[in-house]
DNA sequence: TTGTACGCGTTATCAC
DNA sequence: GTGATAACGCGTACAA
């Protein structure tokens, strides 16, 4: 005989399958001394408790919230600003008893992966700012999972967002302040699956990712009329560090450049460093999300810092409230100035 | 009415329950015409495909493998050892069509959570080295779910194990090849719980943690006597740091610092960084683990490199073995030496 | 190739 | 406080 049910524990305590049920779950009446006959039958067959396979099927409910990272976890591991969101959705799914289930997904490789489309879940997290038209996003929508997504509204999904306009708008503002006038723009990706380019700045698509829509808006909010944009493919070091040159080699140079994300900042910098230019002193950078880059040290860049765990934390009770069936609106989170060293007056 | 079933679907279609499944799962002869009416009826009443649960429950198996990590994700995903594990753990998973079901679980907070004890997985695999009476093990035992450790070799469980204790005999015969005879040793915790402290290197308890106690076998089998043993409280940076501070405080003062982590190592070196002295001229480090650490420019820890993401890759296809039924037996992986630019003779 | 019947292990509902 | 019954949605012998 296999693993013991239930109903042998019953048996065995000379009960009926509901009493040893609620002796169990604890949601019913059951005088003390049943329950002991119960518990200790269930201790000489060594029973561990429910089938939580057959406990999910009869109350509907898995206990399992799918997070949808990117593709390769590596990336999303080493990304601090998705490190700091999962660690707050760990956070609030633990104190819930929910499950987290990791789910890599890229829109940009074929097919849907079969958890998506088939794993056991209450609700999912989309940890990326799916565009319109995601397929992860569709196929949940499709199996009436619901779904909270970071960023971006979308039609059927909970979301938890941020004033990123507002606060790419305080943070370009300080950089016009200073008295920059030869300003570039280092974008993240306008739409998923697209390169790294230069862009005319007089004649720019509207991004449909919508963290690249609100801070362009916010960087035009603060009347800046870039003299060059680069958009990024990705938000990587590596990115900002190749765009970079390519900005820093224009005639003017550029005297300060404000990029999308500390990520392509820091490329940026380390750029500079490369040319031999000095930061703030003859190139200004700016970045965003607020995430900590020891190694760039000594310098420390210019950002607005995002509450990624607090985002997190937000959408994981975001999520957790959909399974209850109550309605979920989440207050627009707010970005805090983080001053950093890597502004300063344009050069003379 | 809720979601459609498979039996709604069949009735809409005009076959029955068993051909709709089969239609379906296809693992069975369907005539290409039924399938047709089949799915055009899913599509029609918007069935999304079985139900996950109700299939778990019918096929005995949850298709997810419990991920147990240390308490506090951020601590996992900020640690490089960890992130590059869980990652090649979730590549070998994503491939199989498992899920990764992460559970938080420390060992030294009161309790088991309750996913430990109840969530539905068909397997598990703990990334932190368990120790003996582990809890989170002891629960899964219990419910006789097929266990991963790492590093360590527990009844009824299969493991993935390193060859740390050569990989730390060679690091460490380099070191006292180059002449020093006045070593400390910064180990990892010598079991769960315990904190940082001093040894005496003459009287040392055996480590339960298994790691420490192959590590600490290697540097004896160097044929070294340590000057001085201080066992960190857990593998971070400011640890190292700290006890880098004890040793070097010592007179005489130690020529190297054999640490049992890059992580202790690192923060040994900006000790002694901090305390003007020359890494290698006055100090030589090694660490252990062979992880990238560019903010520790322009040191390169000497060390020994695990293939985590292999080892991760191997638990995860260990688990999918054992819920195969089958019978797993991982060869050790082997270290390689990282020559790095922290070694070098002692001052005379 | 298709249909019937049953069981996976649990819990909600209701009667006693 | 306890027990009988049904149902959650599916897969699979087996019979047709």
């Amino acid at each position: 005989m296999g693993r013991p049910t239930l109903a042998d524990v019953a048996a065995a305590a000379g009960v009926s399958p509901s009493t040893a049920s609620l002796a169990f779950s604890g949601a019913g009446p059951v005088a003390a001394a049943t329950r002991e006959r119960v518990m200790a039958a269930a201790a000489q067959l060594g029973y561990t408790g429910p089938n939580p396979i057959a406990r999910s099927l009869r109350r509907g409910q898995s206990g399992v919230v799918g997070v949808i990272t990117g593709r390769h976890l590596s990336r999303s591991f080493r990304d601090p600003v998705s490190v700091q969101t999962l660690d707050g959705i760990a956070d609030a799914l633990g104190a819930r008893d929910l499950g987290m289930l990791l789910i890599p997904f890229d829109d940009a490789a074929p097919g849907v992966p079969q958890l998506v489309a088939h794993a056991a879940m209450d609700a999912a997290i989309m940890i990326a700012t799916p565009a319109p038209g995601d397929r992860a996003l569709r196929t949940l929508l499709a199996r009436d999972v619901p779904t909270v997504t970071l960023d971006s509204r979308h039609r059927g999904t909970a979301s938890v967002r941020i004033a990123d306009r507002a606060g790419m708008r305080d943070l370009a503002s300080e950089v016009v302040a200073l008295g920059h006038t030869r300003i570039a723009v280092l974008t993240l990706p306008f739409a998923p699956g697209r390169g790294t380019g230069e862009l005319d700045p007089d004649h720019l698509p509207r991004p449909t990712y919508t963290p690249t829509r609100n801070r362009l808006a916010g960087v035009r909010d603060a009347g800046i009329r870039p003299v060059a944009v680069v958009e990024a493919g990705a938000s990587l070091v590596e990115e900002g560090f190749e765009a970079a040159r390519r900005l820093l080699a224009r005639d003017p140079r550029p005297t300060a450049i404000i990029a999308f994300s500390d990520l392509l900042a820091a490329g940026v910098v380390l750029a500079a460093r490369e040319l031999g230019l000095d930061v703030p002193g003859d190139l200004t950078v700016t970045g965003f999300d607020g995430v900590d880059l020891p190694w760039l040290a000594p310098d420390v860049l210019a950002s607005a810092m995002q509450p990624f765990v607090h985002k997190g934390t937000l959408a994981a009770e975001a999520a957790a409230a959909l399974i209850a069936g109550e309605d979920v609106r989440t207050p627009d989170l707010t970005v805090v100035p983080r001053p950093g060293t890597t502004t300063g007056p344009p050069p003379h």
